[in-house]
This record gives C-alpha cells, sequence and structure tokens, in this order.
DNA sequence: ACATTTAATATGTATAGACATAATTAAGTT
DNA sequence: AACTTAATTATGTCTATACATATTAAATGT
C-alpha cells in the first residue's frame, strides 16, 4: 500500500468518526506533511482526492476544512444495455421494431431483451444533419447506441430519470403488468450545442432498478 | 487559464472528434509533454483526470488508451431534501407524521412538503444499537436525515432508484393522481459494516425525476 | 470610524529528477 | 514448441523547490 493512501484512509477515518467534525478546519499540507513525514506533493495527493469526492472544501489561504454533507455524491455508471445484461450471466439480444426517416430525422424503435424477456424499450431520434453516418447504417445487426457510441463524436450529455405510467408502445412491448409503471432514463446528446440524438428508454418498474453503491473506507 | 487545462482540453477534443479513434493507443507522456513543451507532471496531471473521467484507460508499460465508452459515467449527487426544493426558489417545510421506538429500532415516518404540496414520503428506520444518540433526539425541528448526517458517522451507502406503484401510505399522503406511480429512491447507510439506517424515500412520478448533466468540454 | 492599500499565507500550478511497479517483449533453457 | 527467466519500458509514486494566486488579516490614510 502506498504512502498516500494510507494517509487518505487515516483522514478518511477521521472525518468519518467525527474526530474532525463538520464545518472546522484541518491542519495545514505543511503541518500534516510533518506529521506523516512525507513531502507535500503526497499530502496534496491525499487531499485533493478526498476534496474531489466531496468529503473536504479547500481554498487558497483559508485552508482546508470538512464539508457540510449537503449531498450523498457518488459517481452513476450507466452502462450500455447490452453490458447490463451480460453482466449477469444473461442471454442478451434485441429487435428493431421500427426505423423511419422524416424530415432529417431518422426514428428507430428497438426493444431489448434480456433472456427473451423485454428489458427495455429504446425510443431514438437521430439527427441527421449533425450525425449524417446515420443515415446509411444497418441497425439490425448493430444497435443504434452502440453504434452512435461508437461512431459519433459527442461533447455533452443530458440525463433524465424517473418514474412514468407507459405510453401505448410500453404496453405493446414491454409485457407489463396490470398497473405497472414504467422506469423511465431520458437522455439527449450533444456535440458543441448541436443536438446529435435523442432517445427514451423505458424498462419495466419490476425488473430494473439502479444500484449505486458508495464505500469510503 | 493553465497549462495542464489548455493540455486537457486539446486531448478532450481529439477524444472527441476521434482524431484519436476508441481503443487506439495515444502517445506516450514523454513524447506529450515534448509536443507541449511542458513537464512529465503537467501532462500526468491531464490524463489523470481524463482516465478518471472515464475516457482513457491507462495502464503500466502497456500505455495508454482511448477507452471504449462502456457506460456513461456521470456523478449523480442527491441532495438534501430541504436543499433539492429551496433551490428552485421554492418553500420547504416538513410533518413528522409517526415516531415510535420498538425492539431497538426508531421508526419515522416524514412528509416533506414543496410549497405546502407532498414532495418527498421518508420512511426510516434507525438502529439504535449503533446509532444511540438518535433515542432522544427531537425530530419535530430538525429532520432526521438532516441529523443523522450531521451528527451520525457513517463510512459506506448503499443507494437504490427504482419505479414503483404506491403503497398505502403513499397513497395515503402523497396526493397521488389515480394511476400515478412513485419514483423510489431506497437507500441502507453503514457504519463499517454495521447498519445504521435503512430508509424508502418515495415522491410523486409526475412532480419529481433526477436530472444529470455531463459536458466534457 | 471607515474605506483603501499592503502584507501575509495556505492552497494551486509547474518543474526536474529518482526510483518503484506492472506488463510486455526478448532471451535463454529444456 | 513450450516453458521459464531476464530485460525493457510506460505509467505510478515520491521528493524537493520555486513561483502563482486567491483570500484573509493587518496597516495605513482620510
Amino acid at each position: 500500500m502506498h504512502k498516500y493512501e494510507k494517509i487518505r484512509m487515516e483522514l478518511t477515518r477521521r472525518i468519518n468518526t467525527r474526530d474532525w467534525p463538520i464545518g472546522t478546519m484541518i491542519p495545514h499540507e505543511d503541518e500534516l506533511a510533518a506529521e506523516f513525514k512525507v513531502a507535500r506533493g503526497t499530502i496534496r495527493q491525499a487531499l485533493s482526492s478526498l476534496a474531489e469526492a466531496g468529503f473536504l472544501e479547500r481554498k487558497k489561504r483559508a485552508g482546508t476544512r470538512v464539508a457540510y454533507p449537503k449531498d450523498y455524491a457518488s459517481t452513476l455508471r450507466i452502462a450500455l444495455v447490452r453490458d447490463q445484461v451480460e453482466q449477469g450471466g444473461h442471454i442478451y439480444d434485441y429487435r428493431l421494431l421500427e426505423d423511419q426517416i422524416r424530415d432529417g430525422v431518422r426514428r428507430t424503435l428497438c426493444l431489448h431483451l434480456k433472456d427473451g424477456s423485454p428489458y427495455q424499450l429504446e425510443d431514438r431520434e437521430i439527427n441527421l444533419e449533425a450525425a449524417p453516418d446515420a443515415e446509411h447504417t444497418d441497425f439490425s445487426k448493430l444497435n443504434p447506441n452502440e453504434w452512435l457510441v461508437l461512431h459519433q463524436p459527442y461533447s455533452s450529455v443530458q440525463t433524465q430519470l424517473c418514474a412514468s405510467i407507459p405510453n401505448r408502445q410500453d404496453t405493446l412491448y414491454l409485457n407489463l403488468e396490470r398497473g405497472e409503471p414504467v422506469f423511465l432514463v431520458n437522455r439527449e446528446t450533444y456535440l458543441y450545442n448541436q443536438l446529435i440524438t435523442r432517445v427514451r428508454l423505458s424498462h419495466p418498474a419490476s425488473s430494473y432498478s439502479i444500484n449505486i453503491e458508495n464505500a469510503f473506507g
């Protein structure tokens, strides 16, 4: 184990146990460097990663304080649907249900299957002006999401997570129980302010959830 | 603007435009240092942050390659409910509906309001063995979540996001439309493998969503 | 007393060099 | 050909030093 890792562990302990209470200032980099008998750079590596994770707040001249936990910060990773399914050792498959071009927009409807059951319904629009290569691509073998992620440059993504009553398409394709809602992921992808693609991903609520684990040890 | 920021911007551009296609190796640190006429440490600052963000994969001896985008990584920050409400300039209020202790567990039911309307129903259990200070705290003025976050040490958090049919409590308190589902956040908080608290946060689907923005410029 | 200027200081950025480590490649052995 | 061992090399860690910058605290002037 490296020095900065040991130091980060010890500092994390002091924060978690409230030895260093929330809102209080902690010792300066030089003091900590002296305490742990390392160079300032090594202390900085530990402090910076803790600040990045939201546990410390650092300001020039003012020093470093234990952050007031305004939120539970955690890195959410929404994997490609194929990986989501195959990760659990299940069989992935998908079907291209609709595919049409109108007014410079290619619209696709895909059903993604897990062990043969509906897992995700993907309703997508691609702006062909911004992504001309997507006009003549065959999505019957490689799904639109995977193709876009591989070939289409993008620079920002907006994601919305919500619950919803199923729409007609959801009801038609997702094999929902009576009254079962859907979990929605709505996403817009941009390349420098130009919309590339907009997608609505719907999942049966009974068999879909996003799980996040967060350890500060 | 600092050198490493300029460099990171330029490298990001090369990745986004696929000048450096996905999966290919990029030049070594020393080569980039020579190209940009900076020290290796400065290049490392840029490369490390891009690797942290998931755009590059780095391995000793093997070098650095443009990462296959397995997922959309993004930092999800779920704020304290009070901040969520007040952030939009709305009025926050809450009511403690139930509060009882049984078998070493304190169970609380709280309704959080946004401009007087139900926003979140919080159904919580606190393990008093692990959090003895929570036994005699008055939650009628300071809500349990805020108290715990301020006073209770914890070291790991598990969060689940899902959609669901409302249960009896949800129906009773959340003023749901007919057939309206709820958006659920289930969370368990631990201090070194000891369960501190378990909470079920339910929100009316029609007025709640989690929004994430992600820019790589 | 108040506003303004100046000094002090903790963190931030950048450089240079040494050594550690993991993964690959090359060399040597059976 | 297959297996083991040694050399190579790009990234990772650590140190030491210098200067930049933002913010606070002190000094100064009116």
